[in-house]
DNA sequence: TAACTTTGACCTTTA
DNA sequence: TTAAAGGTCAAAGTT
């Protein structure tokens, strides 16, 4: 992970709220180097102070993610997630560590950017995991996202692989996790800038278009030019404030800053403590403390909690119906799963996208792993049904695999975005409307789909 | 009969 | 080198 020596030998150079940045940071900085997590909490924050403060979006320091993850119990978790208010956002950027060994401050080899997303009107509440060596980081961004889940309303979020650029080298992870995370802050603040765009847009297209490596991307590129100096002259300057002993840091009352810290660490920072409610206190301090705004200063305005103004959300929910059509071609139990995990190719004849799903007993998706990226746009939509007929119609294909294509519908058939069509007029929906009970299985699917492709047409 | 799923066997990858 | 686990194939079963 982050490498220096005895950091409280340190010399602190810059701060952010309680995010410092050591002396030794700069080495890494002049790169390239493999980030350390005080680096990537450094530059979230500064992402972060970018945006007006709202609840919406919420940019956690890794040591928060790291510290869920490795929490004994429920009730732990609980307590330290509960001043965070995930439930309420719309966007929760977390970075992922692959450290496995909690009592290795220096563990881990591996970021990862994990998104608990729920701004997206048609995905539905979801997990998007950017990888850049995938899937190296897939197990620790699973263990997360299991431990998140029972904090939130919505139950079986599935995890998916967002398209992340590969890196070409050993240590840009790190940069790679900045840069998605710059990118998704850009495309937030766009999405609400244009309130009316698509409430069904996410941030995987923008990504794609976000420069990966290095030396496309200097996570300090802003933070030089908060800086009185030109980005060639910024080791200088930070020599000259040490030296002068009037350093750009702050007075910080919090942890000293550190490389990923051991599980240990983490523990003694909210023990100093001796309850789980003073655990909770510990926590919302340092978030406040990191919301207090020092005027006239270099790192002025972080807060760890930003929004924008709050997107149009319909109803409409088609969990993992994502308009491709996919043939399945085996299914089978692996170990450390709960689920079956069924594995799919798109049908289209070229096309080398796979994809795996984990599903519940009950139907619903736990998790999607997509392996490439299509090579052809979505298939044409079915012309669009206009009576119930079309119902019948597509029941009477006597489609073995209308289920398949449809996963998720069956959700929709009781979902608020039924209940809006029927308040609304969806045409598909008469015999709804007429009380027809649809025990069918097939007939529900069937109504699902035209549902959906109703939705679709009038979007 | 065609299209699709299921499932056991086999192949590949990884530690 | 080997064993375990994941991924894929293909025959059999189902709709």
């Amino acid at each position: 992970m982050a490498h220096g020596g005895g950091e409280e030998e340190e010399e602190r150079v810059l701060s952010h709220g309680d995010v410092v940045l050591l002396r030794c940071d700069l080495t890494i900085l002049r790169g390239p180097h493999f980030l350390n997590d005080r680096i990537i909490a450094f530059y979230l924050a500064h992402l972060a102070a970018d945006h007006d403060a709202d609840d919406d979006l919420l940019l956690l320091p890794p040591s928060i993610p790291y510290l869920l993850s490795n929490l004994p119990d429920p009730a732990s978790v609980a307590a330290v997630a509960d001043p965070l208010r995930l439930a309420s956002r719309r966007l929760v950027l977390l970075p992922v560590n692959d450290n496995p060994d909690v009592s290795h401050a220096e563990g881990g080899s591996h970021w990862t950017l994990l998104v608990l997303d729920n701004s997206n009107a048609v995905s539905g509440p979801r997990f998007v995991h950017h990888d850049s060596l995938p899937p190296t980081n897939l197990p620790a961004a699973r263990r997360l996202a299991a431990v998140l889940r029972p904090l939130l309303p919505a139950s079986a979020i599935p995890l998916i692989e967002g398209p992340t650029p590969r890196q070409t080298n050993g240590y840009d992870c790190g940069v790679f996790v900045l840069a998605v995370a710059r990118a998704i802050c850009n495309w937030w603040l766009t999405r609400a800038r244009h309130s009316d765009s698509d409430s069904d847009s996410d941030w995987l297209e923008a990504v794609k278009r976000e420069p990966f490596n290095s030396t496309s991307f200097s996570p300090f590129d802003c933070i030089y030019q908060s800086l009185p100096v030109t980005a060639q002259d910024f080791g200088t300057w930070c020599d000259m404030q040490s030296h002068k002993k009037v350093a750009a840091v702050k007075p910080v009352a919090s942890r000293p800053s550190s490389r990923l810290r051991s599980f240990s660490m983490l523990q003694e920072d909210s023990t100093a403590i001796d309850s789980p409610r003073k655990t909770v206190e510990h926590i919302q301090h340092a978030i406040k403390r990191k919301q207090i705004q020092e005027k006239g200063a270099c790192w002025d305005n972080l807060t760890v909690s930003q929004s924008v103004r709050k997107p149009n959300v319909s109803a409409k929910n088609s969990l993992s119906y994502d308009g491709y059509s996919w043939r399945k071609y085996g299914q089978k139990q692996v170990k450390g799963s709960e689920f079956p995990r069924s594995y799919y190719k798109c049908t289209h004849p070229t096309c080398p996208v796979k994809r795996k799903v984990e599903m519940t007993p009950d139907g619903r998706i736990a998790e999607i792993v997509y392996n490439g990226e299509h090579n052809h746009p979505k298939p044409h939509p079915p012309r669009k049904p206009t009576s119930s007929t079309s119902v019948e119609t597509l029941v009477a294909t006597n489609d073995a695999g209308l289920e398949n294509k449809l996963e998720g519908c069956d959700q929709a058939i009781g979902s608020d975005a039924v209940v809006e069509a029927l308040r609304g007029g969806c045409h598909c929906l008469d015999g709804f409307r007429n009380g027809n009970e649809i025990s069918d299985c097939k007939k529900r699917y069937a109504y699902a789909v035209i549902f959906i492709q109703e939705k679709d047409l009038a979007d």
